[in-house]
DNA sequence: CTTGACCTTCACGCAACGTCAACCTGTACC
DNA sequence: GGTACAGGTTGACGTTGCGTGAAGGTCAAG
């Protein structure tokens, strides 16, 4: 018994473009070819295709595929190699999930609408996971909800005042001030004064945040966007003020 | 401030290959070119470009970013489509991921070996869904133990078996014999009785298995591979049987 | 002037085919 | 023999989001 293209294709439940394909690639090459070009599969072919369909089935690639079926690797470790991989997708999807749900609960609060007109370039929920992470959910929901008890006039005084007082700070590392000097330590104080309205940190979470601004390219980005190094500055400044101001 | 293409991706993360990407494809232009051809960005393309780099992470396409961030498609919808997408990704994993574990625990138990040898063809373990689908795990498992008790040889026999009346049936099929015929019909007992080595199957049960083989191309493709319409002609054969001799 | 770092524009590569396009073959019917 | 129609063939581009050279111009420093 010998079959066409198409009618193996039915067959099985494919497409006569994946048998090209697959005989381009040299993963199933048809049992004869006829005079006119035309391919044919037999039987043994056949349980072959099967055999690959299977594997593909289960997400294996055609590369992996050829290996198992020209007896290169196990089954079963390739297998393996393959569920791992499967799972580490399964938690990356998971994560995604998770974050987009969050973006979205925030977005129909209107919070995120909120950021898109006033908090771009220093967006505070985009920050979510570490200060969570760092401090507590609770922290942070009461930032949030201190946040949305504002005006918008209100929101935009803050965000102005940080961007005032980022900018000034820039300048002052562009000087080379002294980050201990009283005009840097008095804009520091200015920061403290603007965080403490979310949340009042310790001396140690303060010099933690400061360290933050630096680890975390989206922070620094956000100081760094003033003057190259402003970040590290800002870091600098702040523990110095942590150090003599906070316990 | 203004920075160059490589100290922009640097202050968030990513390449300069990708925000040429980006410029290519109109994401996100440079805030100013310069006579040398050189790429600039301002403040706002950073907070822009900080806003892709967000909803690529939430995995967005970059299409649908651009729409987001052009105000064309409403930010939460945009989202809430990709969480359906998602949770179907998710789904379909986890399928896939049963579906290997399962193959890894057969083949482990040396059965997928065996269908290797043998049951190339004709694998029994392939179908396994659904057997246990339609007449419960307490068959299937029946089934494969019995399976397992046997040596190679009557392993082999068995097949030889399923093979030999296939062909017979499907010869029967090519001369046009009426299913109803006294030889047609000693040959679905054969059938019969290479089943009920795995599994006794009632009237109903025989006759829906007949329906299987023609709704599974899978099935379909095993029986259609010595004569096409063979599958079909198969289940009419095993109805009337069933019907003549089954309760 | 050289070096080295950075910039530019092509353009291929990846995974697994889908989808034309342009052009033969085979079979059936008149 | 002609005609129609289904089915076969070989290219070759499109898809997603860049990575990765290739080949060559630009800029600041020594």
């Amino acid at each position: 018994m010998e079959w066409s293209i198409q009618e193996i294709a039915r067959l099985v439940g494919t497409t006569s473009r994946t048998l090209r394909h697959y005989d381009d690639m040299g993963l199933l090459k048809p049992s004869r070819m006829g005079s006119n070009g035309y391919r044919y599969y037999d039987q043994a072919a056949l349980v072959r295709l099967q055999r690959i369909l299977l594997l593909r089935e289960l997400g294996l690639g055609l590369p992996a595929i050829a290996g198992v079926l020209d007896g290169q690797r196990e089954t079963s470790k390739a297998l393996m190699t393959h569920l791992k991989w499967l799972r580490q997708e399964q938690e990356r999807l998971a994560r995604q999930i998770a974050s987009v749900e969050t973006t979205i609960r925030k977005t129909e609060e209107g919070e995120q609408l909120m950021a898109e007109e006033i908090l771009d370039g220093f967006d505070n929920s985009q920050y979510e996971e570490e200060v969570v992470n760092r401090w507590g959910r609770a922290a942070y929901d009461h930032s949030n909800r201190k946040w949305a008890t504002l005006s918008k006039e209100q929101q935009r005084d803050l965000m102005v005042e940080q961007e005032r007082v980022a900018r000034a700070l820039a300048e002052a590392s562009v000087r080379g001030d002294d980050v201990a000097s009283d005009e840097v330590q008095q804009l520091v104080r200015r920061h403290y004064t603007w965080v403490s309205f979310f949340w009042t940190p310790n001396r140690e979470a303060y010099i933690h945040l400061g360290e933050m601004y630096v680890a975390d390219p989206r922070f620094t980005a956000n100081y760094d966007k003033h003057a190259p190094g402003a970040a590290a500055y800002l870091r600098d400044a702040m523990r110095v003020f942590a150090e003599r101001n906070l316990d």
